[in-house]
DNA sequence: GCGGCTA
């Protein structure tokens, strides 16, 4: 019944975008109590997210989390999953221009973590999900998603490139990640009941290998997001440094990539004795639990 | 077959 004046006109320049072009990387769905859960790994020109919708029968809720912010999202699940009942604080995740408050909250229904996304330009947007009657399953069931997504999320980013164990490496980046190509494969997501999975067919695999590419790494307390990009000047890798609300980039175009890994190389080379005792303590690559 | 949540 909608009058939708001209489909393809749609994209008119509002700065309301549906996200309607964007591309469905991968979809999931999770019913919790009655509530159903929609999670949507999607992917446009300005990189990747996930969208995740409440569904009730009345209401819907969506929030967006950057892709930067999954293995974030499954920290906090894992900190809400794994802790105890009376340790159980409050956090709040800032990403770009983003914040995330999690809070849990209990009532005569039982325990629920709220999780509100505030943006400078958009309306509030909360989801709430309910702990589940026993041993937060729904919580876990979340958190379950969350882990499956991040990993899928990881297998669209590198195909073949995980080559030496992440433990040891400072940055497991090599130099050649425009070549991104995503061979047909059957991908491991196996057994989920209740978890109703679709790969996508892959419309534009090179845009796929060569956008939304992001990884985190923590060094003391800070972050460093590096996010491969490009525009019409062409493809490179932006390094973000995020420390407390200070937060600055450096945009390094691909051409000078692999001298920046070979300059990075040659500094770890020569402080190798220096770090190597710091690997794994303070400096180390974030890598989210498996399952 | 719920129901929570500042806009």
């Amino acid at each position: 019944m909608e009058g939708n004046s001209g489909g393809s006109g749609s994209g008119s320049g509002g700065g309301a975008e549906r996200g309607g072009n964007d591309v469905e990387l991968l979809c999931k769905t999770l019913q919790v109590e009655h509530k159903l859960f929609y999670f949507d790994l999607k992917e446009n020109p300005r990189g990747r997210y996930l969208k995740i919708s409440e569904k009730t029968s009345a209401t819907r809720s969506t929030i967006i989390v950057p892709s930067s912010g999954i293995s974030w999202f499954l920290d906090l699940f894992n900190y809400y999953v794994n802790s105890d009942e009376h340790d159980l604080f409050s956090k709040e995740l800032q990403l770009d221009s983003k914040v995330f408050y999690f809070d849990i909250g209990e009532n005569r229904r039982g325990r629920f973590l709220k999780v509100s996304e505030a943006s400078v330009s958009r309306n509030r947007s909360t989801i709430i999900v309910p702990a589940g009657s026993t041993r937060d399953e729904g919580w876990a069931a979340f958190r379950n998603i969350l882990a499956d997504i991040n990993e899928a999320s990881r297998l669209f980013t590198l195909p073949n490139q995980q080559s030496s164990e992440p433990s040891e490496d400072l940055v497991g980046l090599s130099d050649d990640v425009g070549a991104g190509f995503i061979s047909g494969h059957n991908q491991p997501t196996s057994n989920s009941d209740l978890s109703v999975d679709r790969s996508v067919e892959l419309p534009a695999q090179e845009e796929i290998g060569n956008m939304g590419v992001s990884k985190v790494i923590r060094a003391d307390q800070k972050r460093f997001f590096f996010d491969l990009g490009s525009n019409n000047r062409g493809h490179f890798l932006r390094i973000s440094e995020v420390a407390g609300s200070d937060r600055s980039s450096i945009i390094l175009p691909l051409s000078g990539l692999k001298q920046f890994h070979e300059v990075v190389g040659h500094f770890v080379e020569i402080t190798k004795d220096r770090i190597e005792g710091m690997v794994g303590a303070n400096v180390r690559t974030v890598d989210p639990p498996q399952r």
